[in-house]
RNA sequence: GGCGGUAUAGCUCAGUUGGCUAGAGCAUUCGGUUCAUACCCGAAGUGUCACCGGUUCAAAUCCAGUUACCGCUACCA
């Protein structure tokens, strides 16, 4: 009889930047839960990778001055690349899927063509706004000022010769998918899908580019690269040999489809209405889950390059452990909600669980162990009224773990191991085994004691493997637990110790940290990773050029001409019912009065600007906004802050409206 | 603006189908213990369960409304 399969992915990662703690999060929980389904003995396959085409990726490189190809291959597998991050990580990936590998591309080709000439592609053209930056198109309505909804760089009008999929076919198949079905979770995300995209009317999806060539080329009109979504989407596939010859057809039956995706909750949207859809068109099976987890924010705030606060992974593993970081990870934070990550509570957790409760437990059993009986239980054992509780909440665990683990409730299903060793602790009160150790006499039953903390403890550490696969090998060593005392089966089993066990007190796995002197020494690196605010100090040298974000490709001074900016009166400025974002202006730029509607009025009050003169870009094409009802004629020139706010610059009061801007 | 969600102890959150003095962890205070990583155990708490109405013998829980925050979306020319 075979194994029953499971089979688990994350999603692939974009190869454009280093990862970071976020992306960390996700494959540390993808672990977690392959770790535990081996462990329960399913034959299991663990799939990640990296989505390495498009524009972005090939501007990058282009930047980097080195080719498409060198460039993702440097961030893959170079030095502290994906790769390497997985492996600090401890992350136990079975395949890692590249889709600039050869097997991949030559499947998506045959993808492709299958849905082609089964007529869910067809060709067509695709109209509208070009963000070259973020690869992407963005119809009229979806643009921000006339800028990338994403990044708010300039847009240009665009036209091409495109394929798309005939997503409306399946849009009702999809619907009934996610109101009708476990299929998306956690269940909150359904009617955010439903109502914001399935039920307004899903589009047709463009599916190809003509605009650049870093992806898969179609290969029966080769002037067309695949778009991201078959290209991506279909990894899953891939990986398992669909139509590719790397690897067996028997891969694809075993383990297609995936029990569960993991991915995060801004593709959500593409996992549980796009991937379905395409699935459906090429007769396969579905996935039997999507799961979109959360975000670690830091401090509150949303992690990002330029405010300084994104978590290096790599220095709080090699600092703390890589152990205790994924447990913080997933003890910390419940798996579908964001969760906001702080150094304090970092440390706070590391110290509490791990060195106070589990660490602690474990130091002192093994200490008592060899200290009272020379490292070695004699057989001669005396039950006593304190050991029906423990057994019994030590007996039930492995079936309250499972239960959480099953809906991915990480976080509750460590709540209840730590449960146990709490009262493992207690027990070790009740019993006072030091006081035992007095009386000869009371040897049987100090044994005993000894013996139940060790059984409770192996019981605990087999559950926790998913989490702590390094340091739990070195506790089971410390317990004299061979392979078949840290199985599935075992941990079902309290007694399953041998009665004359050989314990043995080593080093203590989770260190205590000094909270206050951490706490100091990572604000100091955090600080250092910020940047530069101020120039750096005469007598130090250059600090490293600042990261201010993503760059637009550069202009010809004619093209910079084109815009023009004008000195313009702020006449009037007023709050809009209409709009919480939006305030209403009516500026004089010299000729005339125009209308504005800028999105700054969360931070800006309208008395702060009426009188003041401003920039405006005056020849921008007038926009119809809110429905209709008003049109904006130019848009106010501000700065982004740090803090996601906005900064306007007034010029003198004298100066006339209507001044040019160069 | 549309849709969805959340609002419970200083902090992070649990509270199943409405039912006894509303819970856990952390932090705080006090007490105990000494095997252990200055750790562990116990006790004490603090709460107008966002606000306002309603249904009910009974509401943190159900219904209507209000406010605040969050998410998605639209929208920030």
């Amino acid at each position: 009889m075979s194994k029953k399969k499971f089979y688990i992915t994350t999603p692939i990662y974009y190869p454009s930047d280093r990862l970071h703690i976020g992306h960390a999060y996700c494959s540390v929980a993808t672990d977690a839960m392959a770790r535990y389904k081996r462990l329960q003995g399913y034959d299991v396959l663990f799939l990640t990778g990296t989505d390495e085409h498009g524009l972005k990726i090939e501007q990058k490189a282009r930047e980097a001055g080195v080719t498409p190809q060198q460039f993702v291959d440097n961030i893959v597998e170079g030095p502290r690349g994906v790769k390497d991050l997985w492996k600090l990580m401890d992350v136990s990936y079975d395949r890692f899927i590249r889709t600039t590998d050869d097997y991949h591309v030559t499947a998506i080709q045959r993808i492709f063509k299958r849905m082609y000439d089964k007529g869910d592609i067809y060709k067509g053209t695709y109209k509208g706004k070009y963000c070259t930056p973020c690869e992407s198109f963005w119809t009229e309505s979806q643009l921000v000022n006339g800028c990338c909804p994403d990044c708010g760089r300039p847009v240009v009008d665009a036209e091409e010769e495109a394929y798309f999929f005939r997503l409306s076919k399946y849009a009702s198949r999809v619907r009934d998918l996610l109101v009708n079905t476990d299929f998306l979770q956690p269940r909150s995300r359904v009617n955010e899908m439903v109502h914001n995209f399935i039920d307004p009317g899903l589009e047709d999806l463009c599916v190809s580019r003509t605009s650049f060539s870093w992806g898969v080329p179609v290969d029966f009109d080769p002037r067309h690269v695949v778009y991201v979504w078959i290209d991506a989407l279909f990894n899953y596939t891939t990986a398992l040999g669909l139509l590719n010859d790397r690897y067996p057809d028997s891969d694809y039956e075993t383990y297609w489809p995936a029990d569960v995706h993991f991915v995060g909750k801004e593709i959500v949207r593409f996992h549980s209405i796009i991937w379905p859809a395409m699935l459906m068109s090429m007769e396969m099976p579905l996935p039997k889950h999507v799961f979109g987890h959360g975000w670690l924010n830091f401090g509150g705030e949303k992690m990002s390059k330029s405010r300084g606060n994104v978590v290096d992974p790599y220095l709080l593993g090699e600092r703390y452990g890589v152990d205790a970081l994924r447990f913080f990870l997933l003890r910390t934070f419940p798996f579908g909600s964001d969760g906001n990550f702080t150094n304090e509570l970092l440390i706070q957790t590391i110290n509490t669980d791990l060195a106070n409760d589990l660490g602690n437990l474990l130091s002192r059993t093994t200490a008592m162990a060899e200290k009272y009986f020379g490292g070695t239980l004699p057989e001669q054992q005396a039950e006593g009224p304190e050991d029906a509780e423990l057994l019994a909440m030590a007996g039930a665990l492995r079936g309250r773990y499972e239960a959480e683990m099953e809906k991915y409730a990480f976080q509750n299903a460590l709540g209840e191991v730590f449960t146990v060793i709490a009262r493992a602790n207690k027990y070790i009160d009740e019993t006072a085994p030091w006081v035992l150790a007095k009386n000869e006499a009371d040897r049987p039953r100090l044994a005993r004691v000894l013996y139940d903390l060790a059984e409770t403890l192996r019981i605990c550490l087999v559950l926790l493997r998913p989490f702590l696969p390094g340091t739990c090998a070195k506790a089971f060593a410390q317990l004299g637990a061979g392979e078949a005392l840290q199985s599935w089966e075992s941990a079902a089993v309290f007694g399953a110790l041998p009665a004359a066990a050989a314990l043995h007190k080593g080093e203590n796995l989770f260190p205590r940290i000094d909270a206050e002197k951490e706490l100091a020494a990572l604000d100091a690196l955090m600080a250092a990773q910020k940047p530069a605010e101020a120039p750096a100090p005469a007598n130090r040298p250059a600090a490293p050029a600042a990261d201010i974000g993503e760059h637009s490709p550069e202009i010809s001074f004619d093209e910079f001409c084109k815009v023009e900016m004008r000195v313009a009166e702020v006449r009037a400025a007023e709050r809009m019912a209409e709009s919480r974002k939006l305030l209403k202006l009516t500026v004089f730029d010299g000729e005339r009065e125009r209308c504005i509607l800028s999105g700054i009025a969360k931070w800006w009050a309208p008395e702060a600007l009426a009188g003041k003169k401003v920039a405006i870009v005056a020849n921008l094409a007038p926009r119809p906004m809110l429905g209709g009802s008003y049109v904006s004629e130019g848009m106010l020139v501000a700065a982004d802050t740090p803090d996601g706010g906005c900064s306007i610059a007034f010029y003198p009061d004298d100066l006339p409206a209507g001044s040019r801007i160069h």
